[in-house]
DNA sequence: AATATAAGTGAACGAACATTCATTTATATT
DNA sequence: AATATAAATGAATGTTCGTTCACTTATATT
């Protein structure tokens, strides 16, 4: 038999990604995406079933990636503002190294598509996490929180700033905004400071 | 002359507002607007010149009613932590009772019609924030910051709070998330704690 | 070299799409 | 009551949409 080209599957991904961001979910036409990533539209129905998996499928593989990059040299057991700095700094670097891709993201996060999505987190990302806080919180080093409380405080902000960042714009949209790495550590800071006890 | 009928262009606006939240964008139709809305697909273009503008009035419009209820009894010269609390508690409370209005925004933020909208907040809105912070650090309240910071810590943890409220599940989307006052409270604290010197 | 099998294709399908237009309807002004 | 005007309409426009299907192509196995 024969063999999947991984080239097409790429290109498909990389494809559908770029349109999406830069159009949204009604710019992403199958007509349009196979020409783009220079294929049939039938061979795109052989790696997904339709155009809602594909989305859904995209956004399980692109999350999978963030994961993997945000938790790069990190320890759950290492002291609380340790790990916290390696996640943020993970991120911020994924995110703006990756701009298609972690748009990609926020924009699902942000439609009715995180309802289909949302189940298919990796639930060990989420065991790091939780075993993380509390070890903080038994240490002392972290106030007592529910996990929501402390991942809003913890990443919104972060997510907040990385959002402008791409746009290249500040509050309102009429001032140009850069995120650098001064900021990022001044955020940082205010963060663990908000979260230490 | 015939005069226009509000309750066709509320109409217009409303069902508008629930299609593109609960389906996307790319569920939001013209001809299916119109049958919701009880008009012909005709009578929307006398309002909106395409598609296009209609969501990106529809955002104007929404951003208004938002900016409104949020500004409620606030006052830009008052001490930095009670002017932060009605802003929180103003914004808390209108999202969470219109669910449709406020997530259509956040829709729209994260989506690439935010390029087209951002230019058009209300500038008055943004002095007044403007002058509020700036109070608050010449009072030495407010630690030092670049208003994209300061804005990331002080509401990024609300949205993501509120995200996840309506989205009725918390991290990872397996456990069920309510925001009620006590955490409301409890973030708060939190937030005002990271931004005082 | 022959064969089986799944990858890959281009053209085609009806459905749904945004938008327009000739016409009708309501009403403020005269 | 007549008139002017803009609101409102339903049907129709051509286009693009997601998806399928009969068919061809490449290759791993025999």
């Amino acid at each position: 038999m024969r063999a999947r080209d991984e080239l097409k599957e790429e290109a498909i991904r990389e494809e559908a990604l770029k349109m999406i961001v830069e159009k949204g979910f009604d710019g992403l036409s199958m007509q349009k995406l196979a020409k783009a990533a220079g294929v049939s539209p039938a061979t795109i129905y052989i790696y997904y079933k339709d155009r809602d998996d594909l989305i859904v499928q995209l956004w399980v593989h692109e999350m999978d990636k963030m994961i993997d990059a945000t938790l790069k040299d990190f320890d759950p057991d290492a002291p609380f503002a340790e790990g916290l700095r390696v996640q943020w700094m993970n991120r911020a670097r994924y995110s703006i190294e990756n701009p298609l891709n972690s748009e990609f993201l926020e924009q699902i996060k942000h439609s009715p598509y995180h309802n289909v999505s949302i189940d298919k987190v990796d639930p060990r990302f989420l065991e790091a996490m939780q075993r993380f806080v509390h070890n903080g919180i038994r240490r002392k080093e972290v106030v007592k929180l529910p996990m929501e409380v402390y991942w809003s405080i913890a990443f919104a902000p972060l997510y907040n700033l990385v959002r402008m960042h791409m746009a290249g714009r500040g509050l309102g949209g009429r001032q140009p905004f850069v995120l650098d790495d001064k900021m990022l550590e001044q955020t940082l800071k205010l963060v663990i400071k908000a979260l230490t006890p």
